[in-house]
DNA sequence: ATCAATTTGTACCGATCGGTAAAGTTGACC
DNA sequence: GGTCAACTTTACCGATCGGTACAAATTGAT
């Protein structure tokens, strides 16, 4: 029942597309001009296909959480690895990819979230940049409070606070990143937060 | 010999109110129209007392380095005071700057450098926020190779990397607090940096 | 009182913003 | 081989962007 000319574009490539442009200007600096231009389509198509700029951001995140995001987290969840190497394997995975040349420099979600103050960002993609946010910052309480390793160290008396403290060195690192710094000067930043937590390596 | 209308504001006035607005736009966000309007005056005086928006922006700039970063720089060099104490007041007095009711969250510098990857900004408003950023980061630099204490606990050996570590925390309180966190929230991370450099309190 | 210097408000410039209407082009189905 | 739905192209919309020309208004010096 479905006949008609078919897309001439990859919808999934172009939202990949869209996504490294948001990750590259956020979501007001980046224009439709130059999303459609990385996209490699026009305004109407990207408007019948994604519905509008802020649509497509929260596509594009949704994308970001579920492709980038997700991918650091597996290193929390490897069995048989001690919570510090853990740890250290989840922080050196973001770093790497907040340092990775074939993609912007720095965090999508650090950078969006940046916009959501002050600047008009509409409110639906707010609520999403602070969803996926929300995402990892849940995962990291949920493993200080019932990891056995993280409960012998203390740690689940404390989940919010070093959950916190993971999130603001995350942050910190994208920041840094994000400004030009190498990864080989992020890197042992991993070693103070581990000892920050109390953990050794 | 100089005559002529004389200016009907006040030009250090409107320059921090210009900062205000960078402060929570950003650069490319904040608009000639915000600008002008938060400073009281129209277009043709902006233009006439500062330059353009670039100058402006350095100006501003500039005055928030005096002004803000100068005060938590005081308490790095706070004498009769252990090193433990002196950066956590450093902190302190940082985290309370990045979450106070009366200026934008977060951090005029963490989010202007934000925007050096990708958005278009200007060449020399570029290098004024990485100067800036620059100027945090040799002060702990210098602190952790010259202070007493610090070469007592051999910081001094690693003092980029502490510094680094250091710059990483606050950018990422910059963040969370311009993500919407509290001052409360945000304030126990103090602790764990302190013990991320091997120090106690 | 007059003049020169300076700031003010208004009105405008070309460029770009996000978004869309309408016409042209393509391809799957009967 | 039509037919028609869907996609693509071009051109345009009003609003806003940073920046400015111009004239009215205000000041000090002569």
């Amino acid at each position: 029942m479905a006949s008609g000319r078919k897309l001439a574009f990859d919808k999934q490539k172009a939202l990949e597309a869209a996504m490294h442009v948001f990750w590259k200007k956020g979501y007001g600096g980046a224009s439709l001009a130059e999303l459609t231009d990385s996209m490699g389509i026009n305004k109407p198509s990207l408007y019948a296909a994604f519905g509008n700029k802020e649509a497509l951001f929260i596509q594009a995140t949704d994308y970001y959480a579920d492709v980038i995001g997700a991918k650091h987290n597996t290193f929390l969840a490897q069995k048989d690895t001690p919570l510090s190497l853990r740890l250290k394997l989840f922080l050196t995975s973001i770093i790497k990819g907040q340092c990775d040349k074939n993609s912007p420099k720095g965090c999508y979600i650090s950078l969006c979230a940046a916009e959501t103050e002050g600047e008009d960002i509409p409110q639906a993609a707010q609520q999403k940049i602070l969803e996926v946010s929300e995402l990892t910052h849940k995962a990291l309480v949920k493993l200080f409070k019932e990891d056995a390793e993280a409960k012998h160290y203390k740690l689940d008396t404390q989940a919010q606070q070093h959950a916190c403290f993971l999130m603001a060195a995350m942050h910190g690192t994208a920041a840094m990143a994000r400004a030009g710094k190498s990864q080989k000067a992020l890197m042992p930043i991993i070693d103070n937060v581990i000892k920050g937590l109390g953990l050794a390596l």
